[in-house]
DNA sequence: CGGGATCCTGCCTGATACTG
DNA sequence: CAGTATCAGGCAGGATCCCG
């Protein structure tokens, strides 16, 4: 029951980061989605079109893929190119900065494979230690 | 999540992480989020402490502290020592696999560092540019 | 086909207070 | 020092409908 204190929260949120104050972190933070790395592997390949990435980034929501691929085309990690057809064709294009940042991610891809197993031993392990002691007190 | 992803049978268990579903992506968002990539770094000095972490991960809370600690100690990351002292004294330590991981790590910071400007440079673009269409019509 | 707009839910997250 | 407990807010993310 705190009462009274009014705090209107003065988070002064840079998230928006100006271009000399944008941390690693930040940039980090970015790209290192689940769909975003899913989307700039398949990217890697040649361009997409939204349908296509529906289907291979399995378990994306459109919403979602929406709103990825908006904040990668906004970070500059893709071209969206509109072909004024009809039907629509759209195509995403990876840009030279996602090029070099495609052989980090091989690197964590490939680290996820090596180790994927050994992770989820260690958590079951964890868990089962964290049932035990809950009944040992 | 729909199935269609080939086997690679991981005889994992029966955690969160089934056998057919556990995917490269699923390991990568566990230990991409911005706390973990940051507590990993630090880590990889040298064992760090609980109130070490809270000064030098900045902008971090107890709170998410203590939880993403707990996660990478449960992935099998990062292990917790406690010594009974007095006051306590726990200390976290980077395993094989986390120094492992910390190459590519590094890779995706040198890159982040590379681009950063480049990035908050698209972004401000990317928004000019939608402002004006808003206003274009 | 490639989205945008909207509603809604639950988890993530921060702030604060308390404990051993 | 190293957490746990609790409350509250926000936003990630799914579902749905609709449009050019």
């Amino acid at each position: 029951m705190s009462q009274g204190n009014i705090h209107v929260s003065v988070q002064a949120d840079e998230s928006e980061c100006v271009p000399t104050e944008c941390t690693i972190l930040d940039v980090l933070d970015r790209i290192s989605s689940k769909w975003s790395i899913a989307i700039l592997l398949e990217a890697a390949n040649g361009p997409v079109r939204f349908t296509e990435l529906e289907r291979s980034v399995k378990g994306i929501s459109r919403r979602m893929l929406t709103l990825t691929l908006r904040n990668l085309e906004r970070d500059g990690l893709l071209v969206r190119t509109v072909y004024p057809t009809i039907p629509p064709k759209v195509e995403y294009t990876e840009t030279a900065m996602a090029r070099d940042l495609h052989e980090s991610l091989a690197g964590l891809t490939a680290w996820a494979e090596r180790h994927r197993a050994a992770i989820a031993l260690a958590r079951s392990g964890y868990d089962r230690a964290a049932s035990a002691d809950k009944w040992l007190g």
